[in-house]
DNA sequence: TCGATTAAGGTACGGCACGTACCGTACCCT
DNA sequence: AGGGTACGGTACGTGCCGTACCTTAATCGA
């Protein structure tokens, strides 16, 4: 009955799903967390809030769901050649991640997310996995250099450099690190820390 | 016309003001921050909206208002006799005070208060200034006894442990850490670092 | 002492967004 | 062909924010 004319055929299950979601992410990305309102998704997605609350019970594991698509890139582990600098490349891979709207989104997310314990499970998930792997990875390098001790770094220390970052942008504005910032913590923290632990 | 019985002598100015901060930290601490409602405050407080819309611009202002109201509790600095057990002391009551639901409703007002810069300044004010001195004061004890070198610690360091201690509750879910998790802070982290640093 | 001014109380809105209900309709499967 | 299921459209009910407008009490100045 409306102008529109994408009548031609009725999208269905997964085709819809997929169309709903992208909505959510794009309106996600555009407007924040706040944003996200279910009218404005089913507009999007042409298509109304019926087929949404069929697939998600509330709009909190909508956004959950579209912040699990709006973070799936990864990050290559640098390899510059000394400890140093490849701790110092992670984080300032680290420090832009946050400059984008991303962060907000996740602290909106975060604070939404308070009664349902599932979807704080996941997204807690996703921002625990974040970051080891890399940090281990490097260690593993600096191993092999001889640059520090061989044996196994605890994780809690190997994280340390990240840790102290998204502290320090939780705790100073939402603007970015400044950069000697991060070389203060590779260099005061993160360095003496690891070259002294084996 | 209430059946209600303060209707003895209308307050007025400071009074007031006082009786409305005290109705938004009760509905703050009680049913966090989405359950600070101006309706429930104005109810609570005996009032109507209108004496609190002339006093804070919007919810966000009246919420940092009562949450600076709800922290102004000190705890002292403990003095164990060793830099261990200070720290644990330290790090366990901050452990506490994340159980309650303060963190929540941090948590909640930082994702509210996106858009006024003014609100994020005075929250990110109350948390970074949080935990600072007693962590220098009790390095300043352990250098007296000997168990560190003397000299300046970089506060970046000297806070190590408590920027720990809140990614591990941020990152993890929501309830208190394992006093273990404390426990290797202090030993795997916090400990090498500050024996080391002088 | 007494009006004028100020600040409170009371209430009713407009607007918006969440979540639900109902009904007609297109698709899919057997 | 016929039934079951999912989608489209829409209209609600509710809750809350923030505002407008008037009434009433308290305070102040002359």
């Amino acid at each position: 009955m409306g102008v529109g004319a994408q009548a031609a055929t009725r999208r269905r299950g997964a085709e819809l799903e997929r169309a709903i979601l992208r909505a959510a992410v794009a309106e996600l990305a555009e407007s924040g967390y706040a944003g996200l309102t279910m009218d404005r998704v089913a507009r999007r997605a042409g298509t109304n809030k019926n087929a949404i609350y069929r697939r998600w019970p509330h709009r909190a594991a909508l956004g959950v769901a579209a912040y699990r698509q709006l973070v799936t890139e990864q990050t290559p582990t640098p390899d510059t050649g000394d400890l140093r600098g490849d701790a110092l490349e992670l984080l300032r891979g680290v420090n832009c991640d946050l400059a984008t709207p991303r962060a907000e989104v996740l602290r909106s997310l975060l604070a939404s997310a308070n009664d349902e314990p599932e979807l704080l499970a996941q997204l807690h998930e996703q921002v625990a996995d974040g970051g080891t792997g890399p940090w281990l990875t490097i260690l593993d390098r600096a191993a092999a250099r001889g640059e520090v001790a061989d044996g196994t770094v605890h994780p809690r220390v190997a994280t340390v450099a990240l840790v102290l970052l998204r502290n320090e942008y939780l705790t100073r504005g939402l603007t970015t690190v400044p950069d000697n910032v991060l070389v203060e913590i590779v260099d005061e923290v993160y360095l003496p820390l690891v070259r002294r632990t084996g």
